[in-house]
RNA sequence: CGCGGGAUAGAGCAAUUGGCAGCUCGCCAGGCCCAUAACCUGGAGGUUCUCGGUUCAAGUCCGAGUCCCGCAACCA
């Protein structure tokens, strides 16, 4: 048997500084997607999320609350699991670097590169702000003073290690000629590729630990620590033990996708590239950079008060109609925005409406006319089956593998009308008044198969709706779920006079 | 003149190499009665941001301008 092809996942770790919002959910969730629509393929997914809690921010915000940071890290982390669990994501780990096996591993990366000569000390002087406690440019300033705390700050010379970014602008380069889609959506490529050939200056990448107390030590100087993006962009590779005991990574990495949000693309995809040729490790496959969430239309902000929380939202509606918004409305490669009236309008409409109604629909007339079990059929409907093996599935795969759920998720909602559209030309309750049973059987049973097809689609998306309309058609969602989408898309799967489970309509309509 | 994306029906989006301007929601009118007052059919609604140019033909190509937005080392 030849071996399973395997596809390696991962989301950015959010940093910990505060409760997860519904950004962060957004993110675990196209990740989540991908991984379940990766595995019905039938690879071998890894799929990896954490948090990110070293640094100032997080340091500070610990003080400010007069607690231990530590303490405050694995609070924080655990809210941040909570929601993976809440909202269903099917991670396979997850890691915080203030761990033990991720702050050795992290040291042993440092090393690497140091070994490769990327690594030097540099006294560096600039501006720095007591109030901020970080460094200053002057564009920052305003009227020469820090624009947060109305304080000139101060020249303050501090002797930091660098990594040699630019001896990598040439690699990079050629990484960006060669692989286009390096960085995906291409307005992403195209802007880190400008910001490439603009020139790549060597970055700072650790602190002085007076400063700084709560990092990484620098391996071999107890007066530094890592900076946090040295830190945290090793976790990629760290979870699956760099340097340590390495079964995981010969296993998973390089990594198919990282899929982090459009304000972290630079350190994504050209400084993490950097550290890994410094490294010696393989670089991953694709950079996936989705946009962000507004809402009403307004960016989200505490000062707004706009914020959504994510375990608030799912318990308002349910998980799977707040998935299947979200990835339905929320173009990857761009922004999308969020509001009631939006998501009240699309879960009547494709849920409510689309496939709630068509389910309860033809399981009721399967209820009705053919005692309750799946009909025989008498003549295979080829107009159908062509419709459904040389447009939809395609599209839908297409779609997916571009990570563009939303445009998968039309392609559903246009097969459902496809359905209704058939009901309302067969006219089955007329058939039966006629007394033409053996073609109300053929209708219904082709519908049934179409259910079926419509609940593996939906699948990665909602997997609960998706198993309970296996059910109602009978079937055993478990042994479905083993099979893979090669064969699942193909027509004929179902077993005629299986007995179709209990009839329960899917998503009540929603007032207003 | 830092780099890049965009402006299309009330809202949100589509339109392979230029070739009758489409889709979803909403609105109006019919139809149907299997279904969650759901579903199906039809209709109204556009100076495709402005001005100029190329062409038999421009949303699409070229030039000028207006207005939004993204990126510019730590907001998903």
């Amino acid at each position: 048997m030849p071996k399973k092809e395997t596809f390696y996942l991962t989301t950015a770790i959010p940093y910990a500084n505060a409760s997860p919002h519904i950004g962060h959910a957004l993110e675990a969730l196209y990740t989540d997607v991908m991984a379940r629509y990766q595995r019905m393929l039938g690879k071998d997914v890894y799929f990896l999320t954490g948090t990110d809690v070293h640094g100032q921010k997080m340091f500070k915000t610990a003080k400010e609350s007069n607690i231990p940071v530590e303490e405050l890290a694995a609070k924080n982390s655990a809210e941040f699991e909570n929601l993976d669990d809440r909202w269903n994501i099917t991670n396979n780990d997850f890691i915080r670097t203030s761990e033990k096996r991720h702050e050795d591993r992290a040291q042993e990366f440092w090393k690497a590169a140091e070994k490769s000569g990327d690594i030097y000390k540099k006294k560096y002087s600039g501006l720095y702000c007591v109030g901020c406690e970080a460094f200053k440019t002057e564009k920052d300033l305003v009227d020469g003073k820090c624009p947060d705390h109305h304080k000139e700050p101060e020249l303050l010379e501090e002797e930091n290690y660098f990594f040699k970014l630019s001896k990598y602008q040439e690699p990079l380069e050629f990484l960006f000629e060669k692989n286009k889609d390096f960085v995906y959506p291409e307005s992403r490529y195209n802007e880190m590729y400008n910001v490439l050939k603009s020139g790549l200056d060597d970055v700072s990448i650790s602190r002085s630990k007076d400063k700084l107390p709560w990092g990484i030590p620098v391996p071999g100087d107890k007066t530094q620590v890592m900076y946090v993006w040295f830190d945290a962009l090793t976790n990629y590779v760290t979870a699956l033990g760099y340097g340590e005991d390495e079964k995981l990574l010969k296993k998973y990495w390089p990594a198919d996708a990282h899929v982090i949000g459009k304000e972290i693309n630079r350190f994504h995809s050209l400084l993490w590239p950097a550290m890994l040729m410094s490294a010696g490790l393989e670089l991953p496959k694709t950079i996936a950079v989705h946009g962000w969430m507004t809402v009403d239309g307004q960016k989200m902000s505490k000062t707004i008060g706009n914020v959504i929380d994510p375990m608030e939202i799912v318990t308002k509606y349910s998980l799977e109609p707040v998935r299947y918004f979200l990835m339905r409305e929320i173009p990857f490669d761009n922004d999308g925005d969020y509001s009631d009236a939006k998501f009240k309008e699309r879960f009547n409409a494709d849920l409510a409406n689309g496939l709630g109604n068509l389910t309860n629909r033809v399981l009721s007339m399967v209820v009705k006319y053919c005692d309750g079990k799946v009909p025989q059929v008498q003549e295979k409907n080829d107009e159908l089956i062509k419709y459904l093996s040389d447009e939809i599935w395609p599209a839908y795969r297409k779609f997916m593998d571009a990570w563009r759920f939303d445009r998968a998720l039309e392609t559903v909602s246009k097969f459902i009308t496809h359905c209704d559209q058939m009901i309302s030309d067969k006219k089955p309750w007329t058939l039966a008044k006629e007394g033409k049973m053996s073609e109300v059987s053929d209708l219904l049973y082709h519908l049934c198969e179409s259910l079926r097809h419509i609940a593996i689609m939906i699948y990665p998306v909602m997997p609960e709706t998706s198993e309970k309309i296996l059910i109602q058609l009978g079937l055993d969602p478990a042994k479905e779920n083993a099979k893979s989408l090669d064969k699942l898309q193909t027509w004929v799967e179902l077993t005629v006079g299986n007995k179709i489970g209990e009839l329960q309509p899917l998503f009540p309509r929603l007032e207003k």
